[in-house]
DNA sequence: AAAATATTTGCGTGTTTATGCGGGAACTTA
DNA sequence: TAAGTTCCCGCATAAACACGCAAATATTTT
């Protein structure tokens, strides 16, 4: 078998598996891992893909979202969009954290009179540069992790709270097991938003559909309307339109 | 499995859910705990995440604020320099507002290990990075105007506190008619941060030095010692210095 | 076609990298 | 304070790698 043969299946391999295993290879191709080893090396150096410690991977690999910007962000904008037509005049809304939510209260019309109450400090701030809006912080100890108040002081006030609306940032949702998250005192918090609230909105990038983590924050019925940046016939989401959740 | 495949499924998980636990990772990915640590301190070090114990948060999820310029700042640099030194290990700390007190927030030493009670927003989210802070935010209502949390509840609150230290940005001090503020939600709560502290500090900057505003915070019999970024004997300071006031 | 030359390949050797494991330190949590 | 994790450090091992060399193969020249 010729070199050029050699080289041409392996690119193929790359761009079936986005990956291949030198020893693969050395045993597909029948020759020594050395010979294998060299094409790898030639091909990174033509840039036709790239060569990591075991094998290769395809050139578009390469995952790294620059370090301190959004991820999926113009998927979070969508989200967010969606979200603000939920949100009246007057009303007493309970919202959560996250860089989605962050996106949201960015994005609130300037006109826009209602109170928010929240327990997470980016979003207080966020929430006071808005002319119109009341905010009411939920405070007590501080959770590094999340920027968030906690603890039972927090859900004992929620208690006493009748709100409109509580829009959700939605770490993992599943179809079985609901919404979960994985610290206990988050989603003590996230329980009596829920609890507190006419209305639940979670609002999720579609990644996060069919995940699950270990702690359940309520299961899906207790859900009323879920938001993704993919249009609301998406077969995606047929499975929780079923469910009776209103898809945004 | 190849280990940049590895990393690109932690980042991705990181980017989806905002943080990881180590033992989830090591279970999903079928390796072992400590290939995973290694994974995590690798992508840390480019700045890809941040390493926390038990496994790892996304680093677009820690909102912080940039600081614009400050007015004043060199000034505002030594007057927190001055007051770090009053905060030792194991104190409960009250602490309002300001850009002074953000300067002093962000040059706490590491190794500091205290309980700071607050009602302002920035100054919590400035605290949150501090690895040893325990912050407690006292919220309610927030006050656009100074960013922080007023009304009765935080009074009350504040009431419920016996602190070591009171912290105090102040707008204006004067001789006769001592700390005084221009709102009146402000001085009700600044007054309450003062009740509950053994001993009160004001750190201000020698312009405010003499100055009055509409509502009196407190006298200066309640004010233990004053921090300017002038040098303890300079004559300015005599007055205050012979109301038995300790200057630093 | 044969010789000369160049290229490719496989192998042996020593080095580097990746990973898991043990044990003690450090941290978290009750 | 005590138990249970998680972390850190060094070591052992196996796999992957780099390098030189010689054999095998291909290419060019005569």
């Amino acid at each position: 078998m010729l070199k050029k043969e050699r080289q041409a299946f392996i690119i193929q391999q790359i761009n079936i598996h986005n990956k291949v295993l030198s020893s693969d290879l050395c045993a597909q191709l029948d020759v020594s891992e050395d010979t294998v080893r060299r094409d790898l090396q030639e091909l990174a150096e033509e840039g036709k893909l790239m060569k990591v410690h075991g094998g290769a991977l395809a050139k578009s690999f390469h995952f790294t979202i620059e370090s301190k910007q959004v991820y999926s962000l113009p998927e979070k904008k969508i989200i967010a969009h969606k979200a603000i037509d939920l949100i009246k005049d007057g009303m007493l809304v309970v919202i959560s954290g996250g860089t989605t939510m962050r996106e949201l209260v960015n994005m609130l019309p300037p006109d826009l009179t209602a109170t928010f109450v929240t327990t997470n400090v980016p979003i207080a701030l966020e929430l006071l540069e808005h002319p119109n809006a009341e905010v009411i912080f939920l405070g007590n100890k501080l959770l590094k992790s999340a920027q968030m108040a906690v603890g039972a002081e927090v859900v004992q006030r929620l208690g006493q709270i009748k709100a409109d609306l509580c829009l959700l940032g939605t770490n993992s949702i599943d179809l079985n097991f609901g919404i979960s998250d994985l610290e206990w005192e988050i989603i003590e918090v996230k329980k009596a938003m829920i609890a507190c609230a006419q209305k639940t909105v979670s609002l999720a990038i579609s990644e996060k559909l069919n995940s699950t983590q270990r702690l359940q924050v309520c299961t899906l019925d207790q859900v009323d309307v879920l938001i993704t940046e993919l249009a609301p016939s998406d077969e995606k989401l047929m499975p929780y339109a079923k469910r009776g959740i209103t898809i945004l």
